[in-house]
DNA sequence: AGGTTATCTGCAATCGTTACCAGTAGCGAT
DNA sequence: ATCGCTACTGGTAACGATTGCAGATAACCT
């Protein structure tokens, strides 16, 4: 290992040409010596070297993909699905900005120069006046939350206001008048979006809103635990309970399973996006759906056709479909007599 | 956008000092208008090129996670423990090789010259001779798995071994004598070991040894379902089954949800490797656990002290622990009788 | 054989940055 | 004024590859 590395000079020498042609040979113009040149890169063992073309052409063939928190498997899932689409010669970078604020803006400013494009899903979208990303001065596909650069850049988002709608209908179709929702932070698009859906399906049914049944809580478990264990303190707890997200979601389970509260006899439970183990769960987990490997792989194609056709194209916005996944953690509500959860 | 590039040359004449200067100041050399500089900077909003600075210094300041699946939280932890420890002037570029060897050949081969050094879970390890590792040129650590260049790369692995030995030693403790095991691949680092542990703790106790209580399967959800499948289509089935992977203890709990097989009362369970519902699931899941995230760091550690040390760095040789987690999956044979299961 | 293409070749410039080297300015001491 | 010292500066050669240009070679035709 680590032997003096091996360069185009030195295959032009073995070979006994000038480096020239071996670039032309690497580049797939037919050349005189061809074989030989063959034999002696695998002799030699040589590799181009990936800086220098990236400073020649300007181009460095990895799109990287910023998310918050890649055990999500949601994200995980987006990931996924962009690495199919990314095709034959390019490759891509990863960056974890665990939820920090601080990572994201600093991991952006590396990402500069090492790769040609960003798809990312931003923490937060409340920037003031002209974005951070604007000046960014490099593509930029959004996938799962916008900013307000719109205008600017393209983005794959989901139906969420249809997501909130579609969950709080069926709740709702089932009898269910005291419906809460334990929602993302509000100043991300999907938190905003859900929320509104949820309120659009109970004013549309005509069902008062209640603020106490509103929980503004920030898409991780521990949030989600913490906010179900409110709901059920309070004097008069909901019978329903649409959660925005997965993760909020597993802490809400784990909070109705430490509580003994039985699911969906006591409480009817709905999450937002699917799980590999939601049919395992006990009762199966009813949950609003989308394809989050089709969102990865769209933000993809619309990254690498905005590379091939420069920068002048337009930025382009697909929405993914939501739908529902009835399972069995909703049923009709016991009765409409006010029930207080033991604690 | 693309506003034609800013280089280090732009800002040095609009400044009216020489290239030097600039570079010196930006690594933090003082120099007489180091003020002016920085304003200038600001100004034309000049970003250093990384793929100039790659051909002069040699180092990308990336390293490499290569995996087969980035979807299956246990990798998703690995990546993110990587992810805490690699600091703040290294990046990850994530590969995800989707369990095809070409796939993960073609990826290392686009890697070189890009990244400083590779941590893999390599997708087997049945290489013969001089493998295509050693011949790769860039420092490499093995996380999970392991190939036959222990001499030469360090790597991060689990005393699967013991894990195996654990989970049977638990089933017997409870009594039970028929213990099927559905394995991994027995040509990968954890599949073997794992599947070692098994025999041994049967070995231990006196319990000869079954052919059909083995069946060899492939880490996926798929492979689980239908090797659990198999096992309960038997004539005489066993009373618990341990199953070496996350993945293919979902798919194995689906094939008895689907068969109607309740779990512990006519058949245990125990997985390998928790999961963030395993106590959630009905009824909770024992499993042999783990601590990915722990695995992923410690990786990291080893490549950075290795990038740090210089190429004659040993390689080093790190094991992680398992541990017994008892949920409930596991409980007394109902009987020693016979009991075929219904299809 | 001579002339005309069609291919292929080497030279050298270039990408943006860093590092070496020599040079100059500033300043206090002599 | 001169000297020596420090602290900074600019010019320039790399790093390893690609590419336009002009020249060389081969291929083809009459």
């Amino acid at each position: 290992m680590a032997l003096p590395t091996v360069t185009i000079t030195d295959v032009a020498k073995h070979v006994g040409v000038s480096v020239a042609t071996i670039s032309r040979y690497l580049s797939g113009f037919t050349v005189r010596n061809g074989e030989k040149i063959r034999e002696a890169i695998i002799e030699l063992n040589y590799r181009p070297s990936a800086a220098a073309r990236n400073l020649k052409s300007g181009r460095t063939g990895i799109i990287a993909i910023v998310v918050p928190d890649i055990t999500n498997p949601f994200f995980a899932s987006i990931v996924e699905g962009a690495e199919g689409a990314v095709g034959e010669d390019r490759m891509i970078l990863l960056v974890n900005t665990g939820d920090s604020r601080g990572r994201e803006e600093k991991a952006l400013s590396q990402l500069f120069g090492r790769v040609d494009g960003v798809i990312m899903a931003p923490l937060t979208e409340d920037e003031e006046g002209p974005s951070f990303f604007s000046q960014f001065g490099l593509p930029i596909v959004f996938v799962d939350r916008v900013t307000q650069d719109q205008e600017k850049f393209s983005s794959v988002t989901t139906d969420n206001i249809e997501g909130g709608r579609l969950a709080i209908a069926h709740l709702i179709t089932q009898g269910h008048q005291k419906i809460a929702m334990i929602s993302g932070p509000l100043k991300t698009t999907p938190g905003k979006g859900r929320a509104a859906g949820y309120h659009a399906a109970l004013e549309q049914a005509s069902i008062p809103r209640r603020k106490d049944y509103f929980v503004e809580s920030d898409f991780s478990e521990a949030g989600g635990y913490a906010a179900m264990c409110q709901l059920l303190d309070m004097h008069e707890p909901p019978t329903s309970v649409f959660v925005a997200n997965n993760l909020m979601t597993i802490g809400a389970l784990h909070a109705l399973q430490d509580r003994g509260v039985s699911v969906p006899s006591q409480i009817s439970i709905i999450g937002f996006d699917d799980l590999e183990f939601a049919q395992l769960v006990n009762p199966p987990l009813s949950v609003i759906a989308r394809d989050a490997r089709l969102q990865g792989s769209q933000a993809m194609e619309l990254m690498i056709r905005q590379l091939n056709n420069g920068v002048a194209t337009p930025p382009e916005h697909s929405i993914v479909d939501v739908q529902l996944i009835e399972r069995g953690s909703c049923a009709v509500p016991r009765s409409s007599a006010t029930v207080a959860f033991s604690r």
